[in-house]
Order: C-alpha cells, then sequence, then structure tokens
DNA sequence: CTTAAATATATGGCTAAACATATATATGGT
DNA sequence: ACCATATATATGTTTAGCCATATATTTAAG
C-alpha cells in the first residue's frame, strides 16, 4: 500500500482527525458512537472526518451489527506507521489526548465488550 | 521546547514546506536562494511558507553575509525530529524528494562552500 | 567616504481555492 | 418505528498564491 507524505500529513493536520487517529492508534478499533463520545463533537462532524481518512486508506471499516467500526489501515507503509506510534507515544500525556481516553473508558452502554462477556 | 502535534502536523501538511523541511533534515542548513533553486519555486513564495516555519519555531535562521541561513530547530521534541527523520528516509526515493535533492546538488553559484575554501 | 547599483530576503495587499462546520435529510440495519 | 451512520447543501474561515514593493547587505564608482 502506498500514501503520499503530504497526505498523510494534511489528515494529522486537523485536531479532530488526529484526536480519532489517536484514540484509534492506542485502542485498535472503535464504532462511531465511541468516537463521538469521546470527542464529544456531533456525529455528523465525526463521520465527515471519518470519511475522508477512509478516503485516504487511512483507516478501514467494517459493520457490526448496527455499528460501524474503525480501524486503522495495517497495511500503511512503516514509516507512517511508525510516525502514528511516536505521534501517540509523545502526546498521550497531554491535551486532549489523555481526557479523550479517560472519557472513552468512562463511557456508558458502549457497545461490544462493555456489555455481552 | 514545545509544540503542539497540530501545528507539527499543519507545517508538515504543505507540500512547499515539506520539501524544504525535508532538504534541511538532509543537508542541516540551507540560505533560501538555495531552496528556491531546488524547488524551483518564487522567492517569495519560499520566504512565506519558511516564516510559517520559523513563527512556528520548526526553523532556526541566522544570517552570515548576505545571505539567510535555515536550520531545523535542534530543540524540537524528540518525538517530533523522529517524525521528520523517518518521514525522510521514508521518502527520500520517492518524488518530488529525490528529484530536489539532485537538483540541489546540481546548483551553479552556490553559496558558502562553493566558492572559498 | 559617499553614493549608486546589484543581490538576497521579507512583507503588504489582494484574490481564489480549500477546508471545517452546522443544519437538514437520507440510508441501512434491527 | 428506532437507532446508528452517512451525506447534501450552505456558510464562514483559513490558507496559498501572485504581484509589487520594502529592507538589508555587498560591491563598485566617483
Amino acid at each position: 500500500m502506498h500514501i503520499e507524505a503530504d497526505t498523510l500529513f494534511r489528515m494529522l493536520a486537523d485536531t479532530t482527525r488526529l484526536r480519532a487517529l489517536m484514540l484509534l492508534q492506542e485502542k485498535g478499533e472503535l464504532c462511531v458512537c465511541e468516537l463521538t463520545h469521546a470527542l464529544d463533537l456531533s456525529q455528523p462532524k465525526i463521520s465527515r472526518h471519518l470519511a475522508q481518512l477512509r478516503e485516504t486508506e487511512l483507516l478501514l471499516t467494517h459493520r457490526r451489527g448496527q455499528w460501524m467500526y474503525y480501524r486503522i489501515n495495517p497495511n500503511l507503509p512503516e514509516w507512517a506507521q511508525t510516525i502514528l506510534q511516536h505521534t501517540l507515544t509523545g502526546n498521550a500525556n497531554a491535551e486532549p489526548f489523555r481526557s479523550d481516553h479517560r472519557v472513552l473508558k468512562d463511557m456508558p452502554n458502549r457497545p461490544g465488550a462493555a456489555c455481552c462477556a
């Protein structure tokens, strides 16, 4: 798989997309409602940014029941994966990433793991 | 020194700035006329982008004679330096970075090392 | 030594394009 | 019918780009 450096950085340059990517880098896979809750933003706003990340192939999706799950494309070139990982480790304790993580953890009625054993 | 992840990626998201940064990451230090030549873009365009990189503290400058030299700020946080280095190694052989490097190498009347022993 | 021309770089003002956001609405699964 | 998600349209803001011009340094001439 291939991605232009420009494209990657353009996607990372928006706060909303970056916050979503950092959560996904940490958690592996999340549905739209989890991201909407964690980032505390409107659903259309989240959905629109996720669409961009999907169109540029940074994210892959699959449906599970009524929920649409997003995850980071595991076929990104190695340098791109490295960048995502270093961005996370270098900023996980800074705002807003730190609180995003906490808010997600405390989300009530979380689909998936939360309900069924 | 501190830089927001957003800010770093916003600076990297423009082709002109990214090309300039990749040359600087490789060469250490370049003056405006070298960058203008290597990227084959108008001088005001280069100068404007360099100003942004200077204002966000990604680049430092100093004057040597009539030339203004730019270099990557060595006090960037480690994760940011890592990102620059991996972006370079992951893309140095891709266009336009490859030709930028060649065009710079073949620049005639290059200031600095070129003339005086 | 002063003035003038040349080179290097920066910036102000403007226009056009790109981008993010909000509201409203559509689609698709249960 | 209800919930989760996606998209269309309209709008406001940001940003890049161009041209002309301003500043700074060096070189050359008188």
